[in-house]
DNA sequence: GTTCTTACGGACAACGTTGCACGCTTTTGG
DNA sequence: CCAAAAGCGTGCAACGTTGTCCGTAAGAAC
């Protein structure tokens, strides 16, 4: 009953082929006929090795499948975990997979466009039979180059390619829903928070999208859109908001790129003593777990990362399967109202007095 | 300078060691001693091997590796990737492995142990040399079967294995500084939220460490140790609150076993219109990314992946290395006191009025 | 000048699969 | 009743490595 000793090494072998064919008392190629599904088997010999692989507990070896073609491994590169957009995606990926014979494996491609890169060759070093990339740095014509090499989707980048797919969400449209969700409220100085570009061109990141959408939605309404390139992050959102509030008109609404960044947002208005949403109304995009959490309850815009994930996946699938024409897949991004946001109360007759220059 | 389109399918074969061998003149098995740093290499072989590796891109191939015994590659199971702490795990394997011819690669492990167990066995079926498995909540007896078969390092399982290394943070100890902490401050009726045991005896998950780490510093105290349990979630940590504050005499502070519940507990004791720290101390355990932004503010304890990811790979090279006796690293834990927890201030003259039964 | 050592490079047999080519039965069609 | 076809099982050659074994040539020792 004590768990076995490591002191006396006797690993017993894993079952192969050969182990499940003598067990079954035929030849090994047609245990890997039943096994393949391939054509030329008995009812009676599919029973007999059946009963024989559940009996040793044979698992085809992934690396011999490799050296005749497919290894069954997808490779599946997230830039960070912290993000909860990224497990959101990575879920869809296994969902859409349950049931087929891949399995997906993740490899955490760290901050720079070199590590990214270095991590997909490593990918490929393993044989993965396709790639499923969230949010790349990478420059387009290196993407293009592996897309030659391996069935590749792209998630999170805007843009269309010529040898591989992508999945986004429609960024633009999700300003654009806050936009008018501020609008409507009744808020006219409304400013967003971005970063810099990054010269990803022609592809778009998302905050690129997400300011584009943003400053058309202003226009549309006749507003002056006015953006504060920071970065997506707290402390970015922070200082985001001091420079917004520096300003001579103090903004009624401040619309973060990032919910991480309307955090930041959050803790400026605090400190300078301003009611959210009373006297500000703050707004984030990613719908990130602390978003929803009663203490914070930050209006913001949801991307389905299971969506994202799921489509991505079937997209993979095809082109593993043989197409070779490249697919571009759009999601529709949904506005979630919370807390944060409101008409723009007291703030009219408060403003000249409490803006510092 | 256009992009190759993948119309014509003439995709460029990956280059092999024979492919090398030609390009250099010499033979594949000389080209195999070179990249393995064998002995029996003059220098000019070596230098012409380099210079054909250099021009074809040649990389080894895992799969033809794997076949004749190592991968190379790192098996790493997650739970789930949406705490923080896992990522900062990933991080530390990541950079212990940097250097390695090692290359570490993710699974995420689901919410079951059924789940978890079939994404272990998915990373055997593609020869991983070695395992990390993040929080694994299976049977010990299961993973000693596991940890005869292959090199295995479990983190965050207080308890000793005979089959594989263990790697954990003391979070008795992590329990005993927050209460000792919160003692310091002045605080008597510190109530402590947990969730079920689940019965992974005798191992020994981080709740319950946690919670026999509160029980013991309160007693040590000379304090009576109240403990709710409800979930490790936000909604968790709300209902855990209301629960505490529905007692006789309500508690000056509450320390969650988790940062996610103590978030619910600060939307209870809003809800309430208890201030934080004035009216009611809040702790948390883990030190989640939110605790520190400003608008949270928790104090917590800080347990740090960085370095337990990098013990960890430590630890699993070293079994993969030959070691077979098992070793236990335990980490010691930080006190991180931040803006929720202060002496115990209004409260003792508000507390009989403000109490609803 | 002969023998022994050493250094180097090449040949080759696995490793566990896939999928084709091949034969042996059994059935079917005339 | 014989020939052709279909059904079924086996044999075998890859796939790209590693690591052992072996042969050759050059240098050292006598």
């Amino acid at each position: 009953m004590t768990p076995k000793q490591t002191t006396s090494p006797e690993k017993p072998r894993r079952a192969t082929l050969q182990d499940v064919a003598s067990e079954a008392g035929v030849s090994f190629s047609a245990v890997s006929k039943v096994i393949r599904g391939a054509s030329g088997v008995s009812p009676q010999m599919r029973e007999r090795v059946t009963a024989a692989i559940e009996k040793l507990g044979y698992r085809p070896h992934a690396g011999a499948r490799a050296m005749r073609g497919k290894s069954y491994t997808i490779g599946v590169m997230i830039v960070e975990m912290s993000s909860p957009f990224q497990p959101e995606v990575v879920q869809g990926i296994t969902d859409a997979l349950e049931g087929t014979p891949y399995q997906e494996v993740l490899i955490a491609g760290g901050l720079s466009p070199a590590r990214q890169k270095r991590s997909i060759e490593a990918l490929m070093d393993r044989q993965v039979d396709g790639l499923i990339l969230v949010a790349p740095w990478m420059e387009a014509d290196w993407l293009e180059e592996l897309g030659a090499k391996i069935p590749t989707v792209v998630v999170a980048r805007h843009g269309t390619a010529a040898n591989f797919d992508t999945v986004v969400d429609d960024e633009y449209q999700g300003a654009r829903l806050m936009v008018d969700h501020l609008v409507s409220l009744g808020h006219e100085r409304i400013v967003h928070t971005s970063m810099p570009s990054g010269g990803l061109e022609p592809f778009v990141l998302s905050h690129t999208a997400r300011r584009h959408g943003y400053e058309q939605a202003m226009t549309r309404h006749g507003l002056v859109p006015k953006v504060v390139e920071t970065t997506y992050s707290e402390v970015g959102g922070y200082e985001a908001a001091i420079q917004a509030f520096s300003g001579d008109e103090r903004p009624t609404a401040i619309f973060a790129g990032a919910d991480i960044a309307a955090l930041g947002v959050l803790r400026a208005a605090e400190e300078r003593g301003l009611q959210v949403p009373e006297e500000l109304t703050v707004a984030g995009y990613d719908n990130i777990y602390v978003s929803a959490i009663g203490r914070i309850s930050l209006t913001t815009v949801d991307q389905s990362g299971q969506l994202t994930g799921a489509n991505s996946t079937r997209l993979l699938l095809e082109r593993i399967g043989g197409r070779t024409q490249p697919a571009h897949y759009v999601i529709a991004p949904q506005l979630v109202p919370r807390k944060t946001s409101a008409a723009p109360g007291h703030v009219d007759q408060a403003t000249p007095i409490s803006v510092q220059h």
